[in-house]
DNA sequence: GATGGCAATAAG
DNA sequence: CATCGCTTATTGCCATC
């Protein structure tokens, strides 16, 4: 492949990026200590990497960002209500009664139906026989064999939303898809004033018959996606704005609908002249409706045709809600741009001012983009040894101040200090120009502080067609420039360009080679950009470009391809610290602290360096990143590195997904976020299907508010200072389906039990993401293999929880095809305290289920593949209680202490009692029998009954004597289970005391108070 | 010793 | 009014088996 082919690989209309990092430009924290520390601490210098994981007040971090303009409309979530499968088992006989989950349909066909066939025992063989052996398997593995926990705890509270497994069906907004023909014919029919746009007449298949309408949209469909194509070729192809929709224009609009016909088609849009039944058509433009029509177009996205005209003015699609003609409540105002984050809009509206949004955004297009574009069989590895590489790193100067200043075109880039942001006070800095940077201003600074550095600071609106702009021009040029055999996109400013040059060549030639190009191209890029100037580092290796980029900064260029180790080790001793990839706050504080006893403020890579070999930096700062360092300083490459070079495409493949809501989060009620969550998922979701990928595994992370932060921080609608935990969920098997996975999600949220009113960010994250193409490939190795290794083996719960009648069947079932039955497994050797055997007696049904049936112990794959609920269950009790009380009877130390508080949060004391409704009693019934269990030996740390007494009381207050009595019968059935071992004695007395001594007191008071005429007495 | 969950860190 | 504190990836530590 030639450098030319090569450079095509990103020729594209829209994105790119080329840039390095910041990590100059964003200057580190300065350390408290120091009396300059203490100034910039309070302009609001603090960057990312304050102890607390989110960021306080006071720091300025993060900026804004914008909605993504491939993104696809969110809409409502729609639930369905059941999912029609659970109903499927008749309780005609004593077995547990389950549920299949809603992912049971991949390998069946007509699995709706199937459930109901199934009850019938006769069809129900006939339907099993006509299954294959996946969906056969599968529809064993996914059914859900228990009552759903919540529910036996929902009782004792009222009200409560439960979260059903899996109760949520992707419900497409157009549903309204099986309209006959006839109802085609009709609409256009109906519709004088839209008449069909051409007689039939001119048809080349010859005249057709009067009424024939179905041949007569058949040839007008062909001849329409004909001139489509014309139009496309005539005026060139625009951003795909509307990719993947699917319009249709109703009555008179304003502008008219060939013109939003063009439109629609130029930027990507597929138009349709008319409502078929067989298309699902995504959006109807209208200006106005008539009642009747309003209820026929009820199901689909009425949209008035500015939301066509306004998008692609904004050169991205906007979200249809803020231009939705039908609106479910008409009292209420529409276009409510508020920063609310109940409003279904709210997401959309954020992100099309999020800055940060805006850059994950363009940098996740560009990955996408090389990944498409690069036929890759360009690797590195492949070059001749003698090959030698030039690295280019190009970035673009003080990106978003230069390209809004210049849309604005009255200030003066190099004397007027400008700054890019939203607000005037807590609102961050996107970027400042160099004039700003003279008076200390730094990108992430908030604007308040910046304007006591600089009284005369500019503000800049942000321009995020622009960036999106410049940006693509920038790619093009690199590509245009021909010099390069790789261009790898770092983000929307900022790319690494690889250049192969041959050994032969002297030193002083490859050099001057390289410089030629350099300056020939800042100019170039200078010119089609209109203005915007780069900083261009090359180098040897990807960090060698790295700094000299920085060195280059602002507006030149570095190049350091020097061969003789000396000169590289003291071109790399210059730098800063932080000013090394991948060096950030953290690192250099615990060098700081490890290595250089004086108090430097910003300390250089030969400070380092006299203080410090391979080996300390490996032990105490982790081995890779150690070694990383080590290599660094002698301005070589790691391996992690060079993967970007070696395997650009697997570098760039997506991995994961996530949406990150950490702003304006405001809640009141559990419920709420539950919408919001589902909202997040169904954004999410329909990214994945868009990519064709599924997840195997999700995490939320929430942002809490910290116990003694304000209820409202200093910025406005921020998060204030925040504590984040975080939860994962697995699926049986990957799944893209937006019910299974906001389930999960939701059922992590309780897990996480954070008061609604606490919260302060919500992410969720798909993990480990897969081609949906290779499900397959995947469900087969996902089985634990039970003796058919070909075929995907059996979930042996799954399966010895069926009913007996199914069981019988599907046992039949599966020897007639070979398939081993799982028997009832030998007990492996027991779990010591099994968390198992009582999991089962406490949630799987009342009366422990004939042991046979479940396996007695849990191998680990199986537990990996079990979902999650059944999962956390299983686990939780010990591992969060460990984590509790481990951290309870730590010293009061700072860290510790916030260790402590946030374990105590989680777990008891700042819980409203009110959020306990859901079925936060369960887990804290959980967590008191692990820690009964933890501490049986010991007994109870009297600082932890200090807290659980508090707990006590307030339910008590409360009038939750159920409850009392729930968690009283549950520790004395967990005391006595342990009574039968004798090294117990000791711990179980005092927990015995400790009950007869607190609880029973108060449970009896408690009744006292609520005038309930019973008396207990405690039977140790 | 491998694996996995969760937290911390970095980057633009 | 304000204000739009995202998203992806790697690494480290600890617990578990
Ligand atoms: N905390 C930050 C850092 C960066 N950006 C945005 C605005 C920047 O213009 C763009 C590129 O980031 P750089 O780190 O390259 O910074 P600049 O381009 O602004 O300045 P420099 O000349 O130092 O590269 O990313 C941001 O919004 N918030």
């Amino acid at each position: 492949m030639n450098s030319q082919e090569l450079a095509l690989l990103l020729t594209d209309s829209s994105l790119d990026a080329s840039r390095s990092r910041n990590a100059s430009q964003a200057s580190p924290p300065l350390q408290r200590g120091s009396p300059l520390a203490s100034e910039h601490e309070a302009a609001g210098l603090e960057p990312r990497g304050d102890k607390r994981v989110e960021n306080s007040d006071n720091d300025c971090r993060y900026d804004g960002r914008r909605s993504d303009g491939r993104r696809s409309d969110n809409d409502i979530c729609s639930d369905a209500s059941s999912d029609g499968i659970s109903d499927i088992i008749h309780d005609n006989d004593s077995e547990v009664r389950g549920r299949w989950g809603s992912d049971t349909g991949v390998g069946l066909r007509g699995a709706d139906e199937l459930p109901g066939d199934l009850s019938q025992g006769h069809s129900r063989q006939h339907l099993l026989s006509s299954l294959d052996d996946e969906a056969l398997i599968q529809l064993v593995n996914s059914y859900e064999p228990r009552p759903k926990p919540e529910r036996r705890l929902a009782d004792a509270d009222e009200g409560s939303p439960s979260v059903s497994p899996v109760d949520f069906e992707n419900v497409s907004d157009v549903s309204d898809n099986d309209r006959a023909p006839e109802d085609a014919r009709h609409e256009v029919i109906d519709c004088p004033q839209t008449p069909p746009q051409a007689p039939p007449q001119a048809h080349p298949d010859g005249p057709l018959a009067f009424g024939d309408y179905e041949t007569y949209f058949k040839h007008k469909h062909v001849q329409q996606q004909q001139q489509d194509q014309r139009l496309r070729q005539i005026h060139g192809v625009k951003p795909p704005i509307f990719k993947n929709c699917i319009i249709y224009v109703n009555g008179r609009t304003n502008p008219d609908r060939l013109v939003l016909h063009k439109n629609v088609v130029l930027y990507g849009g597929v138009f349709n002249h008319y409502l078929s039944g067989k298309t699902s058509v995504t959006h109807i433009i209208a200006s106005n409706l008539t009642s009747k029509k309003r209820i026929e177009f009820q199901k689909y996205k009425v949209v008035t045709p500015d939301w066509i005209v306004d998008s692609i003015a904004a050169g991205e699609r906007l979200p249809w809600q803020r231009y939705a003609l039908i609106t479910a409540n008409p009292n209420q105002p529409t276009i409510s741009t508020t920063l609310d984050c109940k409003s279904p809009q709210f997401l959309a509206s954020f992100f099309a001012k999020s800055r940060l949004h805006h850059l994950s955004t363009w940098k996740a297009d560009l990955r996408a983009k090389f990944c498409s574009k690069y036929v890759g069989d360009v690797s590195i590895e492949r070059l001749p040894k003698t090959t030698r590489l030039a690295i280019f790193h190009i970035d673009f100067d003080c990106f978003f101040a230069t390209v809004s200043a210049l849309a604005d075109g009255r200030y003066s880039l190099e004397k007027q200090p400008l700054a890019v942001a939203h607000g005037v006070a807590s609102s961050e800095i996107a970027s400042c120009n160099y004039a700003a940077r003279a008076f200390g201003v730094r990108n992430g600074m908030w604007v308040r502080s910046a304007k006591r550095l600089c009284p005369d600071l500019v503000l800049l609106p942000y321009n995020f067609n622009q960036y999106e702009v410049k940006s693509s021009i920038l790619y093009e040029t690199l590509v245009a420039c021909g010099a390069f055999n790789m261009i790898l996109p770092i983000s929307v400013d900022e790319a690494i360009c690889v250049r192969f040059s041959d050994e032969a060549l002297s030193d002083e030639a490859i050099r001057n080679d390289c410089s030629k190009i350099v300056s020939s191209l800042r100019e170039r890029i200078f010119e089609s950009t209109q203005g915007c100037s780069v900083s261009i580092g090359c180098g040897s290796s990807l960090v060698l470009a790295r700094l000299a980029l920085k060195r280059a900064k602002p507006g030149g260029f570095c190049i350091q391809l020097s061969r003789d180790s000396k000169s590289v080790e003291s071109f790399v001793s210059s730098f800063k610290l932080n000013e090394l990839p991948g060096v950030g706050y953290s690192i250099v504080d615990k060098i700081k602290t490890n290595f250089l006893r004086k108090n430097v403020s910003s300390p250089t890579v030969a400070d380092l360096k006299q203080n410090s070999t391979r080996q300390a930096l490996i032990s105490k700062l982790g081995s890779k990143t150690g070694a990383k360092l080590a290599l660094f300083m002698e301005g070589k490459d790691d391996e992690e590195s060079l993967k970007i070079l070696k395997d650009p495409v697997e570098f760039f493949t997506r991995k994961s997904m996530s949406v990150d809501i950490n702003y304006a989060i405001r809640f009141d009620t559990i419920h709420e976020i539950d919408t919001f969550i589902d909202r997040i998922c169904d954004h999410l979701t329909q990214k994945m299907k868009e990519l064709g990928l599924i997840t195997p595994q999700v995490t939320l992370k929430i942002l809490r508010r910290c116990a003694h932060a304000p209820i409202e921080p200093e910025k406005y609608l921020g998060s204030g200072e925040c504590d984040a935990f975080s939860r994962n969920s697995r699926f049986g098997v990957p799944t893209d389906e937006m019910g299974v996975i906001a389930t999960e999600v939701k059922s992590s949220l309780r897990m996480l039990s954070c008061p609604p009113k606490d919260l302060r960010g919500v992410a969720v994250q798909f993990n480990k993401l897969m081609k949906a193409s290779d499900r397959d490939k995947q469900r087969k190795g996902l089985f634990v293999g039970v003796g058919n290794p070909a075929k995907g083996s059996l979930n042996t719960l799954a399966y010895h929880a069926l009913p007996k009648d199914f069981r019988s069947d599907i046992k039949a079932e599966l020897s007639k095809r070979n398939i081993s039955v799982p028997e009832t497994p030998p007990p492996k050797k027991a779990v010591t305290i099994s968390p198992v055997k009582d999991f089962w007696a406490r949630h799987w049904k009342q009366d422990p289920p004939p042991k046979l049936e479940f396996p007695s112990s849990l191998d680990n794959e199986f537990m990996v593949h079990l979902p999650s609920q059944i999962q956390r269950e299983l686990k939780q009790d010990h591992a969060i209680l460990k984590k509790t009380k481990r951290t309870m009877r730590k010293s009061v130390l700072s860290k510790e202490y916030k260790q402590f508080e946030k374990v105590i949060n989680r777990n008891f004391l700042s819980e409203p009692i009110k959020f306990q409704a859901l079925d936060r009693p369960k887990e804290i019934l959980s967590l008191v029998q692990s820690w009964i269990d933890d501490s049986i030996n010991s007994g109870p740390h009297s600082a932890d009954l200090i807290l659980f007494d508090k707990y006590l009381t307030k339910l008590s207050d409360a009038g939750k004597t159920h409850f009392i009595l729930r968690m009283m019968n549950l520790m004395s059935s967990r005391l006595e289970y342990h009574s039968s071992y004798p090294n117990s004695a000791a711990g179980r007395q005092e927990w015995e005391e400790y009950m007869l001594r607190r609880i029973v007191p108060l449970l009896n008071q408690s009744c006292h108070n609520r005038g309930t005429a019973l008396n207990f007495t405690f039977d140790v």
